[in-house]
RNA sequence: GUGGUUGUAGCUCAAUGGCAGAGCACCUGAUUGUGGUUCAGGCGGUUGUGGGUUCAAGUCCCAUCAGCCACCCCA
């Protein structure tokens, strides 16, 4: 059905976006591919290999893996025939895609299996500053490994990315989920009370000894314990000294051996990998919210900053299991790239040449006498690998250069009769006005030579 | 989800209940073969949306939508 002159004129409708949503206009999204496309090459070196999966899932497969306020929060989708409007759910995260992944194709992947996950996901919160309802997500997990060698993997390759992308001062604090299990044991914490302490510890951050204190008071646990447990959470030793603090108290926990054990042996692999000890730390009040964690566990933040964590993530040893019938040992990190994104905007860490455009040469027109000729000289250019615009309307040159003047590109050809006739251009840089005439067949080498 | 706050030109922001404005950006010209600087001129608005009060509403009231901040939670 066409749509009629009229229609147009008397029915606009109103551009306007869900919310929390966003477009991402050209500008932003170079930066956002230099961000991603740094990413991606770390995950390749270190041997993470591409998963794809919908956006949309079953609901059965994301109910009852996050909780009751996760769930609320997701979004449903069904199709407008479709009888069943409660079936489909818009994907909440990537570990869960992941985990049902590894059990329905269980037979067709090799172990480890080592994926990497770029994708949108949606969560209907409140939005706020680097806070969306759709975001991208930015997982690698290494699927198969018991071992401490697959986690210590995790945070060398967290550390090469954000070194990659030029973040001066970032630590990746660990700790784990066993530690805080022995710390709560040996307190006499009750075993329901895991939860709440993992919620309160959170805000060490935010509202300190004080208030984590206090918090826990509220949710109901005993004075006693809670001072057993804060000076063993606040320990604050250099590096391995700071197990050996713990050990003292909790060393007859077997829950405590085994989890100082990982860690001691994940700081030897980290150690080996080459990773200078500045960049990771040891923090018992770091506990991430998500349930699922059964082991090691890292965050990481940008020192004297107040942005909040910028990834996280753990070894989560049964998520697969509730897929697969069967525990599969996990451990993985998320990267929170909208965070990172943003961070890198603040902390100026972008290249300078992440401009506003693409294209490296803009190839001027003069009318019809000069177009056929500006054609082929464009096509000569694309075709020595120089990402080349081609002007496409009748506009006197200053047009033509203010134009490219505005978008950043850094070079004009000059293409015109008199050009034509010597069989050369003027090759114009913007950057320092040097402007010369140049043969044709040497215009490409030149180009490439200016632009390293 | 709870509480607070803001919404005026593309952007940043003015305007005691009384003519809707400025800077930047954009367009045109000075300069139809030379950008960025300069100068002159110009375009640009249903004041988020819908109701209400009033002789009169950008301004006051109600609702709604969106942004921001804090909390909850999280990336």
């Amino acid at each position: 059905m066409p749509i009629t002159e009229s229609e147009v004129t008397t029915k606009r409708i109103k551009p306007r976006l869900p919310r929390g949503m966003r477009d991402f206009l050209p500008g932003e999204m170079l930066k956002r591919e230099y961000v991603f496309n740094i990413v991606r090459d770390v995950f390749h070196l270190y041997g993470f290999e591409p998963l794809q999966t919908p956006v949309l899932e079953l609901s059965e497969t994301l109910m009852g893996k996050y909780g009751d306020e996760a769930e609320s929060l997701m979004y449903g989708a069904y199709h407008k025939g479709s009888k069943d409007k409660d079936k489909l759910l818009l994907r909440y995260d990537l570990t869960v895609p992941l985990a049902r992944v590894v059990a329905q194709h269980y037979n067709d992947i090799a172990l480890p299996f080592k994926r990497y996950h770029i994708a949108p996901v949606w969560r209907g919160e409140k939005p706020q500053r680097g806070r969306y309802r759709e975001f991208y997500q930015c997982d690698a997990d290494i699927v198969g490994i018991p071992d401490m060698v697959a986690d210590a993997e995790i945070v060398s390759l967290v550390v090469t990315i954000l070194r990659r992308l030029n973040f001066p001062q970032f630590r990746v604090k660990i700790n784990n989920r066993k530690l805080l299990t022995a710390i709560g044991q040996y307190s006499g914490l009750e075993n329901g009370q895991l939860s709440d302490l993992y919620r309160s510890v959170d805000k060490f951050d935010k509202v300190g000894a004080d208030g984590v204190g206090e918090e826990l008071y509220n949710r109901g646990i005993d004075k006693d314990v809670i001072g057993r447990m804060m000076p063993l959470l606040q320990a604050h030793q250099p590096g391995l000294e700071n197990l050996d603090h713990l050990e003292a108290s909790l060393g007859h926990l077997e829950v405590a051996q085994e989890g100082l054990r990982e860690l001691r042996e994940l700081v030897t692999y980290i150690e080996a990998a080459g990773i200078p000890s500045e960049y990771y730390e040891f923090d018992f009040t770091m506990v991430r919210g998500l349930g699922y964690y059964t082991g090691p566990i890292f965050e990481t933040v940008i020192i004297d900053t107040d942005y909040g964590s910028i990834s996280g993530g753990g070894r989560y040893d049964n998520l697969i299991g509730l897929f697969r019938g069967e525990s599969l040992p996990t451990t993985g990190a998320s990267l929170g790239i909208e965070r990172i994104i943003d961070l890198m905007d603040e902390l100026d860490l972008y290249p300078a040449h992440i401009n506003n455009t693409v294209v490296d040469v803009l190839v001027t027109v003069f009318g019809d006498e000069t177009r056929h000729e500006a054609v082929k000289l464009t096509a000569e250019l694309r075709e020595a690998g120089i990402k080349t615009e081609l002007y496409m309307q009748d506009r006197n040159l200053r047009r033509q250069l203010t134009y490219a003047n505005r978008k950043g590109i850094p070079f004009v050809v000059i293409l015109g009769t008199d050009e034509i006739e010597q069989g050369i251009v003027t090759l114009k840089q913007f950057n320092n006005g040097d402007e010369m005439k140049i043969a044709r067949d040497e215009l490409a080498d030149t180009i490439h030579a200016r632009l390293t």
